[in-house]
DNA sequence: TGTTCTGTACGAACTGAATCGTAAATTGCT
DNA sequence: AGCAATTTACGATTCAGTTCGTACAGAACA
């Protein structure tokens, strides 16, 4: 069993959004999303997505000749590892300090509002 | 000027923590405080600092032999920055799918939830 | 004065990430 | 069967970040 924590580079994490969206996916699907953003080779993207599979960001089905990938990382097992990273090195272990900035931020939707609302009513009765 | 948007490195990061911290400090101040935390080398903290300092990351009085450094960039610039990023890259956009995530992740304390509550209140009466 | 200590400057080496060119295999089409 | 297109594999290169050794200047002090 492998337990080291890896951190996805932002190439890397560009793929997994890809991936995370669509299931399933081969190079080119995943390529042409990615060439939508930026500029990039075919063989780029390609090279990326063979590392991950050795680093186990991914799996993939070998059996035909075009590859069909999928993330071996949850979404959101990742977001945990990056929130908590950045909770540390940026805002001093504070997890609230980190909401009132997102909040104050970028204005969220009533609706987003409200769901904060409800999820904060939990944490308050416990 | 330089209007260029620098996003520090995670060794940067180190370093502007100590500097937001203490406002002003030498290199050995800086390096003395990252030892608590890790390995590292004096003049590798040192030359980190200097190019912060190429950078514009950092400023610093070189009157005196020893060199006095301050941040350059401001803490609040900064962790939005990376929460924008971060939103974006991981959350698809939503700030609020980060904050959910973040409240999940680790509970803050009920003083921290009566904040959070506030500036709630504060985005609902908009 | 001269020796030691503390600091800065700077180049060299190492590492991981990203990019791309090219070769080889396989598929599909005529 | 033969050719073109698609795909994988892989090595080479480039770049940024990090780390450290060494040289040199100035301060402290015996």
């Amino acid at each position: 069993m492998n337990n080291k924590v890896l951190k996805p580079t932002e190439g890397e994490l560009e793929i997994l959004q890809v991936l995370w969206a669509k299931g399933k996916a081969t190079v080119r699907d995943v390529h042409e999303t990615i060439l939508k953003t930026k500029e990039a080779g075919y063989t780029t993207t390609l090279k990326l997505m063979q590392i991950m599979f050795e680093k186990g960001l991914v799996k993939r089905d070998a059996s035909a000749k075009t590859h069909i990938y999928q993330a071996n990382v949850s979404r959101e097992k990742t977001q945990n590892q990056f929130v908590g990273k950045m909770i540390n090195s940026l805002f001093g272990g504070s997890s609230s300090q980190l909401v009132m900035q997102a909040l104050g931020n970028q204005t969220p939707s009533k609706e987003e509002l409200d769901e904060i609302q409800q999820l904060l009513d939990n944490l308050k009765n416990q």
